[in-house]
DNA sequence: TGTACATCAGTGAACGCGCGTTCACTGATGTAC
DNA sequence: TGTACATCAGTGAACGCGCGTTCACTGATGTAC
C-alpha cells in the first residue's frame, strides 16, 4: 500500500493510459480494501471495541493518519463492515432461494448451505456473531435491524409453503424468527468447530433441531381470526402462577 | 470504601468486639464486593474487553493499585463475575424446578419466571449475554461450559416427562439445547425491551415459539435403536444436493 | 487493662506505552493549455 | 508532445491522555505478652 514512490513516473507510457499503472482512484480503492481486510483479519480474535485504529493501519500497511482519508472514524468503518458482511449473507440466502431445493430435503440442504457459507466467509460470520451482542451500540443496533429484515423476508417465503399459507402474518414472523435464531446459534457453533468430526456433530444436531421445529409446525393449528392463542388445549385464562 | 482513617481507634469498645466496627476481614470483603458491583454496573453499557482496571477502581472508590489486593488481574475478576452470574441463574432454575408448576401452563410459567429473573438480575444476564460471544476467550469458554452444564441438567429433567422417557440421551440433549438456545435469545430480547408493551410482545412471541417446539416434540417419533435419523418420511439416503 | 510489635488494605507517585487526532509536508497523478 | 499548476493519498512528527503495573509508604487493626 505504501506508495511514497509508486512507480517512478508513469512507466511505459505506451498507448494511452489504460492498463500498466492503476489510476489514483484505483489506488485509493485498493487501500480502502486493505483497511477493510485488515480489520476483518484482526477481528477474528478480537472484538470490535478491542480494535485500535493504529492496529488496523499497521496491518494494512499505512500510517495511522492515512486512515482518515478513507473513514471518518472507527465506528464508520464498523458500519461498513456490517454492510459488507450482510451483503455476503444476503447473497448466500438469495442463491439458496434460487436453488430450488428438493422439497424432501429442504432442511439438510439448508444446513449444508449454511455450513458452506460460514466456511467460505468465516470472517464475516464471526464479526456479525461477535458484535450482535457487543458493547458497541451503533453496531449492535445495525445488526439487529439487518436480522429483523432477513427474518421478515423469510416470513414472506414461508407464506408460500403449502401448509402455511393460511397462517397470520404475525405467526409467520414468529416462526421465521424461530428459524433465524436457530440459524444464528448454529452458525456460532460452526465457527467454533475445530475439526470435521465436531462439524458433523453440529450438522446432525442442527438437522434434528430444525426438524423438531418443522414437525411442530405441521402439527400446529394456525391462529384463527380471533387472534387469541387458544388453539391448543392449554388453559390460557388461568391467572398468574 | 476509602478507609485511610476508618473509625478513629475502635469507637465504643463496649461488650467484646462483635458489632460496632467491622473487622479488617469484613472491610476487605466489603471492598471486594464494591469492586464486583462497580464492574457489573459499568458492564451495563460496555463489554468486558472495553472495561479498564482504573475505571473499575474509580467506580469502586479505591486507588488503582488496591485492585491487586483482591484480584490478580482483570481476567480473574471476569471469571468471578461469570461464577456469580451463573450462581444467580442456577438459583432461578432451581426454584423454578422446585415450584412444581401447573403442567398445563409449563410454558407460560417458564417464560414468566425467565422474564422476572432477567428483570431482577439484569446486570448478570446482560454480562452473560454480552460475553457469550465476546472477544475475551477465557470468558467465552467459561460461559459456554456453564451453558452446556445447564443444558445437560435440563435434559435430565426432560427425561422424566411422560412422552420423553424413551428418547435416547442424545435426542434429549438436542431438545434441551433447542430450549436453552431459545431461552438465550429470549433473554437477550428482554434485556433490550424498553417498555411494558415491548415486553408483552416478547412474551407472546416467546410462548408461541416454545409451544411450536413442544408440539413438534409431541409429534416426534423418538430415534430407534438404529440411531439413524430416518424416523420421518424424508429420504436421507439421497446424495448431496 | 496496657504495651510493643506484626500484619496488611489501601495510598499516591512514578514509569513507560500505545492510543486517537492534528498538522504541515511531499511528490506522484491528473488536467488545462 | 511539453509545460505549468492543481489535486490529494499518504507521510512523519508531535501532542496530550488514560492505561496497567511497581513500589515504598502509612496507619488502623490484630495479637502476644
Amino acid at each position: 500500500m505504501n506508495s511514497r514512490t509508486p512507480s517512478s513516473r508513469r512507466e511505459r507510457s505506451g498507448k494511452s493510459r489504460s492498463r500498466e499503472t492503476p489510476s489514483r482512484e484505483e489506488r485509493k480503492e485498493a487501500t480502502r480494501r486493505a483497511i477493510i481486510a485488515a480489520a476483518l483479519k484482526l477481528l477474528d480474535e478480537r472484538s470490535f471495541s478491542g480494535l485500535s485504529l493504529r492496529e488496523v493501519t499497521r496491518e494494512a500497511g499505512i500510517v495511522p493518519a492515512a486512515f482518515y482519508r478513507h473513514f471518518e472514524s472507527m465506528d464508520a468503518l464498523g458500519l461498513v463492515l456490517i454492510d459488507e458482511s450482510f451483503r455476503t449473507l444476503r447473497e448466500m440466502l438469495r442463491s439458496a432461494r434460487a436453488g430450488k431445493l428438493d422439497p424432501n430435503r429442504v432442511i439438510e440442504s439448508t444446513v449444508d448451505i449454511l455450513i458452506a457459507g460460514v466456511a467460505e466467509q468465516r470472517e464475516h460470520w464471526r464479526f456479525i456473531g461477535r458484535e450482535r451482542s457487543s458493547g458497541v451500540t451503533v453496531l449492535r443496533y445495525a445488526i439487529r435491524t439487518e436480522i429483523r429484515l432477513i427474518t421478515s423476508e423469510l416470513a414472506t417465503d414461508l407464506a408460500r409453503f403449502p401448509g402455511l399459507n393460511e397462517w397470520s402474518t404475525e405467526d409467520l414472523n414468529i416462526l421465521a424468527s424461530l428459524f433465524v435464531n436457530s440459524m444464528i446459534i448454529i452458525a456460532e457453533a460452526i465457527e467454533d468447530a475445530h475439526d470435521a468430526a465436531a462439524l458433523d456433530e453440529i450438522k446432525r444436531t442442527a438437522v434434528k433441531q430444525l426438524r423438531m421445529i418443522t414437525v411442530g409446525v405441521n402439527a400446529w393449528e394456525p391462529a384463527q381470526v380471533v387472534d387469541e392463542d387458544d388453539q391448543d388445549p392449554q388453559a390460557d385464562d388461568v391467572p398468574e402462577v
